[in-house]
RNA sequence: GUGGCUGUGGUGAAGUGGUCAACACGGCGGAUUGUGGCUCCGUUACUCGAGGGUUCGAGUCCCUCCAGUCACCCCA
């Protein structure tokens, strides 16, 4: 083995890919029904829309970028995300100026410098809502309903749902600053990762997994005390629009997005049988970030699932609908001088429609109902010598063994009568 | 970026200094000449992750690196 995929990558194998290919169906059926319309924005951008767009000192950013220069000189880098490259579409293609608010959906590869572990790869593929132009909580209660039925529509159960506010510009600097105050004295007893968050972002202290720092910081102020009058009316008309729609939702007040960009409503779906990655979906708001794009003030509400981990989560719970390999018909050449006839067989009936095959390593006729077996084949189409003297087929069914000898021309259409009866 | 565990053939794995590196599954072929699923038989090129070192001798001991895996950080 002289070479093997890059660190964090995985090929999707041909059993695997149907399981892809349902996902993504049962996503784009779900967008249809909520009038998403799909986007395709590029795999990588200039480093620069985000550098400004994620925020420089999230992590994203400062150690998971896959960064490079192109061979024009220019910083590109390959999307850790797309809510940035869509927000970066919506202004450079003035979508704007259609009828708002802009619902767009997307799939595709995502590309994060990170350690792998259970459900965390490099390349990792997201399925994401984003609906640009409208303010207010109905498109928040809209957009959750919609991962909601996806996960539904999978069959998936057992998913919590966490809702919370982080305030916006006018007052999340008050609640950082008051938490900031609550906390400062008791700093040198936290662990190091939060003495370092301290600064940086206070918020995710309240979030850390030690017991010792969850005792610290159990009382320290909450968001919701703090959030101004118009953040605190959003989020209450979220709650209340949810709740009528009969979702499940638990308010975390604790709950913190890693990304600059996110205003008012955060929220996480979460799959607590997925281990330490346990977050399947994660968003939220982001009202500043069109204008930090340089856009007018647009608010926007947006998140993104994580497709391995819903396969994770799938196959946890053996919802992932089985693969059909079987063949309507295969096409077995008793000896070399009728293989070109059987070829010829073969591609008459995939002309009717049928899905079938032949054997290409020139086996015997032993062998090839075995593979033929192995499918497994409905039919076995038998040609040797005597068949072809006389433009016929000898037809074996494969489930009562019963076999007959059949005119060779029009037996696609035959077929295909039969094995849709 | 940090830490734990792991690294033998297509797969699951025995083997912890000294005969040809077990076994099972899978793959391929065959079991009287044109026929499957069961059974039986045969077969399947081992740099034992890579590179150094110790030793008369290493898959077995040591070092380095690489990879996988899980966790931290963070996130989908």
């Amino acid at each position: 083995m002289l070479i093997t995929g890059p660190r964090g990558t995985k090929d999707v194998l041909p059993e695997a890919s149907a399981h892809w290919q349902y996902v993504e169906k049962t996503a784009r059926e779900v967008c249809r029904t909520y009038a998403y319309q799909e986007i395709r924005t590029p795999i990588f951008e200039h480093t620069e829309l985000f550098l400004r767009g994620i925020g420089e000192t999230t992590d994203i950013v400062q150690k998971e970028m896959y960064t490079f220069n192109d061979r024009g000189g220019r910083s590109v880098t390959l999307r850790p995300e797309n809510t940035a490259s869509v927000v970066r579409s919506y202004l450079e293609n003035k979508l704007y100026s259609g009828p708002q608010p802009t619902k767009v959906y997307y799939i595709g590869p995502m590309f994060r410098y990170d350690r792998p572990q259970a459900g965390r790869l490099r390349q990792f593929h997201q399925f994401g809502l984003e609906a640009i132009g409208a303010g207010g909580p109905a498109v928040d209660a809209e957009i959750i309903m919609a991962a909601v039925q996806f996960f539904r529509k999978l069959g998936l159960t057992d998913l919590n749902l966490f809702i919370n506010s982080v305030g916006c510009p006018k007052c999340r600097p008050v609640y950082r600053t008051r938490l900031q105050e609550a906390l400062r004295d008791k700093l040198p007893d936290f662990c190091p990762d939060c003495q370092s968050r301290f600064d940086r972002n206070p918020m995710r202290i309240l979030d850390c997994k030690s017991e010792k720092c969850a005792e610290l910081s159990a009382d320290a102020p909450e968001m919701a005390e703090c959030l101004c009058e118009e953040c605190a009316g959003h989020f209450a008309g979220l709650k209340e629009l949810l709740t009528a729609a009969g979702v499940d939702y638990k308010v975390n007040p604790r709950l913190v997005r890693g990304l600059d960009y996110y205003t008012k409503t955060a929220f996480e779906i979460q799959y607590p049988l997925l281990g330490a990655q346990s977050a399947i979906c994660g968003g939220g708001r982001y009202d500043g970030l069109i204008e930090e794009c340089g856009g007018d003030p647009t608010p926007a509400i947006g998140y993104a699932i994580g497709l391995e981990r819903v396969l994770l989560a799938l196959e946890k719970q053996s919802l992932l609908p089985a693969i059909p390999t079987e063949i309507d018909v295969f096409v077995a050449a008793v000896d070399d001088a009728t293989r070109a006839k059987a070829f010829q067989l073969l591609c008459g009936l995939r002309r009717a429609g049928l899905r079938c095959d032949m054997d290409f390593m020139e086996r015997s006729l032993k062998a090839q109902l075995k593979q033929a077996n192995r499918y497994p084949a409905r039919f076995v189409a038998i040609i040797g010598e005597e068949e072809a003297a006389q433009d016929k087929v000898t037809l074996k069914n494969m489930t009562t063994g019963e076999q007959e000898l059949v005119d060779a021309a029009g037996i696609g259409a035959k077929l295909k009568g039969d094995l849709e009866e």
